[in-house]
DNA sequence: ACACTCATGTAAGCTGTTACATGATTAA
DNA sequence: TTAATCATGTAACAGCTTACATGAGTGT
């Protein structure tokens, strides 16, 4: 696995340290932010709560449903606790995806203030080198860049640029408020 | 397969058609690429050019490098062409990732404008309707959202007016000069 | 009766990655 | 000679999706 990759894994334990929740709770929870960071099929998350439980990770607790079927809702431990938070001290890796960005985001209350201004820093930075090397390309017309690719140039350079003043201006708020913690 | 999804198989075809490459060239156009659409490893992308070849969608020929190891310059054959053509006229999912989207940005000379035109427009309207339910989720903060649901959600509308826009000022472009073809 | 949502799970399969192997050529 | 880039390829594995199975309750 890549260095700092966002396996669904971390992702379930982050969403845990908020609330315990059940594996369908997750899946609503996620299906809401789908566009942005996809989410999973339960072909791929049972399996992952299952395993989580049997590495101690979470708790399980049957909760039997009123006029419901009877749901599982899982509590990260202190174990697990300890898991996610050597796992967010990682750097993310050199060109980590939009998804696995957002996945980061959503878990931002698991880090604390510092880590999470250097993990935005450090998607501002790439973000601006991918800006950079996107421009370049634009400079330079050899070889006559055909439609689709100077409209998928175009389209980095939009989106890069959004990203870059939602970035500066996120990075922005974080430093103002940052009395507590 | 979902309907319309990109899978490397056609993405390496339509970039056949723009000109003859080797698996390497491929990669090598792709990486310029990868903060938006990702690029292949060897142990993909390979295996899908020898099976473009059993198929007889695509022909290779054997190019002896001049002071560089052989290349292997792949060229689509008509069959290619037209399995093709046959997939870029499937409507694109319901919710396809940026990615998909960007792949079939590039692909854009494979298309015809009207065909283009309506892929622009169906983004938009997804994209669109994501950044509305998004909106919505601002609108209600029942069930105090964290710092972390916050963050993703402005990230996500951030992105999705930035996409709406150079949307619009694309398909606006397109319409004006579509004279050709 | 039928279909739909809630809720969990299994099994098969696809897609892609990593890690490795090969071999030539260029630059330190 | 050592490393790096060019260029191709294989094998093992990870991750995820699809399709299916189960079963209770709810609405038409």
């Amino acid at each position: 696995m890549a260095a700092g990759a966002v396996s669904l894994r971390y992702f379930v334990l982050g969403l845990l340290t908020q609330k315990p929740m059940s594996g369908y709770d997750i899946k609503r929870f996620l299906e809401g932010l789908s566009w942005l960071a996809g989410s999973p099929s339960g072909g791929s998350l049972y399996p992952v709560l299952r395993a989580l439980r049997q590495e101690d990770l979470v708790t399980m607790e049957r909760v039997p449903g009123i006029k419901r079927p009877p749901k599982k809702i899982y509590s990260i431990t202190e174990a697990g606790s300890e898991v996610l938070h050597a796992w967010i001290q990682q750097p993310i890796a050199e060109c980590a995806s939009l998804k696995a960005f957002v996945m980061r985001l959503v878990l931002a209350d698991s880090h604390t203030r510092p880590i999470l201004s250097a993990h935005l820093q450090q998607r501002r930075e790439q973000v601006a080198s991918h800006h950079k090397s996107l421009a370049n390309r634009l400079k330079v017309p050899a070889a006559g860049p055909n439609l689709g690719q100077q409209l998928a140039v175009d389209y980095g350079l939009a989106l890069a640029a959004a990203e870059l003043a939602w970035l500066d201006t996120t990075l922005d708020q974080l430093q103002g408020q940052q009395s507590p913690k």
